[in-house]
RNA sequence: GCUCGAGUGGUGGAAUUGGUAGACACGUUGGACUUAAAAUCCAAUGGCCAUUAUGGCCGUGCGGGUUCAAGUCCCGCCUCGAGUACCA
């Protein structure tokens, strides 16, 4: 009987799923274990071989911990709202839930084929309605609670209302909107309910607020930063303006400083930590205050609020440069400077960002006629726009130090600008020096002599006492725009009265998405939803009705936006210790059992975007006591990805001729990508096949080298559109899928991106086979093992194999222990060992990598049913000890001696030159050496 | 520009964290079995030299250094990749 993988894995896959083998029970008497993979998002094109890899890590590590003893949770389910469905059905008017119903029992299938031992019961949508009703939730607590900085933690909005009634807001400590005026007790308890809650918007940890977005007024739509080329949009080339539009906000810049902090918390991959310290991007300094001079056409002074890095510097300070959008720029522009202002405002608002960043090298700016004076010379300072300025870091307004900062130090010189040195012995002449370490400050008054340190200290109290600055801490990180003017996605649990958002009643919930006739924008350029007629608030019935009964009275309009992609998955790996309770988004019984994701893996590409979010979901859930840890993820790996082998084909110029790749020489060619199944191994086209793909080259000539045509190839990112993509199913039918599982991990350390390469998988699929005949060397191939008691040798090769393989699991180092496996069942083979005592162990050892042959040869060796559940062999040290040369992990030695000897000694000569070294007998203390290990040539290692 | 990561055979990658570099696998070559293919098994496979065997020299991107001993540690470069970018 050989190796039959297809039987066999179709076999163990039904038993799996009609026994539930991977079950998780909540409250088990065991210790939890919660292995988590970044649930997909299924699309159309369905899973590529790079796809599973983090699956299949995980799944060894998870079936590794069940064979460990612990009660595993490994679920998996589906971000199912997202674009590529809804341009589908913008295209095909075909619903987007078909759609995405279609590539889910697609990804499963796929997914099922691989063997993983996933608890499907707890499966989780983020587009089911049960499933976003918790989204919409969350968003309801968010808009519920302000951050009271304080404190440091979220709290509910009703505290607030209750110290604004009391006392105003003057001594609160809170996260809030930049421009949030200062009121008291008696002026809050005399505003109309709409002002009250206009001002609480303000404080709400969700909130609506004027953002600057990229509009298309043709395409009525915001454009995200990289669907804009040179100024105008991606797909129709129409014009696109910077414009502020009212949209939903999460205020995560509220927990700016804790997102930083507690990176140290978590066991994560130190680039990611670095990635999301650097986006979060703290910096120290000091908000200063200028104010300005009054003048013949502008009788009011401003104050301008900038903040600097570097304060020490403030009496180097030159002019004072406002980006174009700041709101002062209109009211301080003098008369004379006034066209001139508004011209360059234009210009610069019909760039976008992006083109904004591209274009650093060319120095823009205007004069705006106005002046500020220094808070300690009482010097003017002349007032410029520059769009090196961005409005949305810090306040949009700078102190420029030509001295000590490089861009005003270009801006300076190309407007002739005065650049005063403030710096003791330092040549500025070509350059703005900027070094902090050296720096000695000059020409400063008070703070002449002082370093960086001391002057910065010495500057902000004075500010501090002149009442025009203070120490701040800056951060990066800005609020998350939360609106997408999109259908597929879950609506808001908001509707309007009066202008006002007010949340519909959580009894409510869900607020499911309402059928539409179209998937675009409305002609009045309103998002998807205004097309829904079903889209109102029956404020009185609790319910949706009817958009034309809408009288601002009881029948109110709905939100039209709908949340981004990462509101669904902000929560999900809590929701699956608990996906169908519909009283709470989880009961408290199960969030205390489970607790946290202990090992959770996926793409680094969430680092500033899935990682961040919900790591402040989370913490906002941890300050309303909902959950017990502040982090959810223990500890993360990022799988590397697996990248595709592509093939080009070289068509000449202007021709219809194909060029083998060794002939190209000077030719002028164009590569063109072709199907990678149309290319052997060696790189050799099929021609028949290729033109048969691309009839556009059914005439083509190809011109061959020795009778074949030879394509190019290049390492490049698996797509579709690149034509390399291998398909899992196709390898799982050719070699099955623990060959598939095997050669995934095998390809190379987890973490590394790496090219797959088919061929290789022969070496993997040659292995399982040759164990599969480890246990059946009866004489038709028959399974047949003995009793006998085995062998030194093989008892030895079982017992180094565990060792490895344990070690290997628990350091995700995969790939080296499919090699261990190898050298494993070679050994056992070259010494024909057939034990029970040996095999046994051996099946259950390699059951998390290649689970289906596992239960397979378990079934046969026992008579029953699953290797799951059976403990991890136990690895005896003494049969290592034994004979360490053959696997020297003596050498891991308990002492290390160095000593010199001469070339030519032999063995009894070196003991006993070692026993008699004096720097050796005085560390060994009288100890016997276990072990002397000679190195060819002159340094011996003693292990003791 | 800044931050992080990586450079080892024809290829993917090992190397017990300072201890005989190239495990394991692909590929290649030769052989066995076979009418043949597939499958399987055996042998060789970093380079150069020597060959009658035992052998010798060089070798982990480059240049230095520390050490009895360096792919591994230190200093200075080069190249590639990823992320980020007028962040005041």
């Amino acid at each position: 009987m050989s190796y039959n993988f297809r039987e066999i894995e179709a076999k163990w896959q039904r038993y799996w799923a009609h026994k539930n083998t991977f079950k998780a029970i909540n409250g088990s008497e065991k210790e939890k274990y919660y292995v988590l993979d970044m649930f997909p998002y299924p699309s159309g094109a369905g899973l590529h071989v790079g796809h599973p890899l983090g699956y299949i890590a995980s799944d060894i590590y998870a079936r590794y911990k069940r064979h460990k003893g612990f009660n595993v949770l490994h679920p998996m389910g589906y971000d199912s709202f997202g674009l590529p469905a809804e341009q589908y059905a913008i295209q095909t008017g075909q619903h987007p839930s078909i759609t995405t119903e279609a590539n889910i029992a697609r990804y499963r299938e796929q997914l099922d084929k691989l063997g993983f031992s996933y608890d499907w019961q707890r499966e989780v949508r983020t587009s089911d309605p049960n499933y976003y009703k918790w989204t919409q939730w969350v968003f309801i607590q968010l808009f519920n609670s302000w951050y009271n900085k304080s404190k440091d933690k979220a709290e509910k909005i009703e505290q607030l209302i209750e110290i604004f009634k009391k006392e105003g807001n003057t001594n609160i400590n809170a996260s809030c909107d930049e421009d949030t005026p200062l009121f008291t007790a008696a002026e809050w308890n005399e505003l109309n309910s709409k002002k009250q809650e206009e001002l609480l918007l303000k404080y709400r940890l969700t909130y609506l607020a004027d953002t600057e977005v990229n509009w298309c007024p043709a395409l009525g739509t915001v454009l995200a930063n990289d669907e804009i080329v040179n100024g105008v949009s991606e797909r129709g080339g129409h014009p696109v303006e910077r414009k502020k539009m009212t949209q939903w906000s999460m205020r995560i810049t509220a927990y700016a400083q804790r997102l930083l902090d507690d990176l140290q918390k978590v066991d994560w991959p130190q680039s990611l930590k670095d990635a999301q310290a650097n986006w979060i991007g703290r910096s120290v300094g000091a908000s200063v205050t200028f104010n300005t001079i009054p003048s013949d056409n502008n009788n009011i002074s401003h104050p301008i609020e900038v903040f600097t890095t570097r304060p020490d510097t403030i009496f180097g300070v030159s002019f004072m440069t406002l980006a174009p959008e700041h709101e002062l720029v209109l009211k301080i522009t003098t008369k004379e400077q006034r066209e001139e202002v508004d011209n360059y405002v234009q210009i610069t608002s019909k760039r976008s960002e992006r083109d904004r960043l591209a274009d650093v090298k060319t120095i823009t700016g205007v004069f705006t006629g106005a002046f500020v004076e220094h808070p300690f010379t009482k010097e003017s300072i002349p007032i410029w726009i520059g769009d090196y300025v961005l409005a949305g870091y810090g306040t949009g307004a700078v102190m420029s130090v030509p001295s000590g900062d490089q861009r005003d130090y270009d801006f300076a010189k190309h407007f002739n600008i005065h650049i005063p040195n403030i710096f003791e012995g330092i040549d500025i002449s070509e350059e703005a020096f900027a070094d902090k370490e050296l720096t000695i400050i000059a020409n400063s008054e008070f703070l002449n002599g002082l370093n960086y340190k001391q002057a910065t200290k010495k500057v902000i109290s004075e500010l501090e006492n002149i009442g025009q600055g203070r120490g701040k801490v800056n951060y990066r990180l800005r609020d998350a725009v939360f609106s997408r003017q999109r259908y597929w996605g879950e609506p808001f649990p908001v509707y309007y009265v009066d202008g006002m958002p007010k949340m519909i009643d959580e009894d409510c919930l869900p607020l499911k998405l309402p059928e539409v006739e179209k998937y675009l924008p409305t002609d009045t350029g309103e998002p998807p939803l205004g097309n829904a007629t079903e889209w109102a608030w029956d404020m009185q019935k609790s319910k949706v009705v009817n958009n034309s009964l809408i009288d601002h009275v009881k029948i109110f309009p709905l939100e039209l936006n709908t949340m981004p992609g990462w509101a669904g998955s902000s929560q999900y790996f809590n929701r699956y210790m608990d996906p169908e309770n519909d009283k709470a988004i989880f009961s408290q019984d199960a969030i205390n059992y489970w607790k946290e994701v202990d090992l959770y893996i996926g793409g680094v590409e969430h680092a500033t975007g899935h990682l961040l979010y919900s790591r402040f979901w989370q913490k906002f859930m941890f300050d309303k006591e909902l959950v017990p840890h502040e982090e959810y993820a223990k500890k993360l790996i990022n799988q590397g990805m697996i990248l595709g082998t592509s093939a080009f084909v070289y068509r000449e110029e202007g021709t219809n001729k194909l060029i083998s790749k060794g002939l190209i020489n000077d030719i002028n060619v164009s590569p063109l990508h072709a199907d990678v199944s149309l290319v052997n191994s060696s790189d050799e086209l099929d021609i028949e096949a290729f033109k048969e793909w691309r009839p556009e080259f059914k005439d083509a000539e190809f011109v061959l080298e020795n009778g074949k045509y030879i394509v190019g190839r290049e390492v490049e990112k698996m797509s579709k559109s690149k034509y390399n993509v291998v398909n899992p199913d196709e390898i799982c039918e050719e070699y099955g899928a623990d060959s598939l599982r095997m050669y995934e991990m095998f390809l190379g350390p987890l973490e590394q991106a790496k090219p797959w390469n088919t061929a290789g998988i022969s070496g993997v699929y040659a292995f399982l086979k040759k164990l599969w005949r480890l246990y059946h060397s009866g004489p038709d191939g028959d399974f047949q093992i003995t009793e006998k008691p085995p062998s030194k040798e093989a008892l030895k090769s079982l017992h180094k194999t565990i060792k490895k393989v344990e070690e290997d699991i628990v350091n995700f180092s995969f790939n080296t222990s499919v090699a261990t496996f190898m050298i494993c069942v070679n050994e056992l083979s070259a010494q024909k060992c057939t034990s029970r005592d040996i095999l046994e162990p051996l099946a259950i050892l390699i059951s998390p990598y290649a689970p289906h042959i596992s239960e397979e040869l378990w079934e046969k060796l026992r008579h029953i049913e699953s290797v799951s559940t059976e403990p991890f062999p136990k690895f005896e040290a003494d049969h290592l000890i034994e004979n360490s040369k053959a696997y020297p992990i003596s050498f891991n030695g308990k002492m290390r001696f160095t000593i010199e000897l001469p070339l030519d000694m032999g063995k009894e000569e070196i003991e006993s030159a070692v026993m008699s070294h004096e720097k050796t007998k005085a560390q060994l203390q009288g100890r016997i050496p276990k072990k002397v290990i000679v190195v060819p040539g002159k340094i011996v290692n003693i292990v003791g």
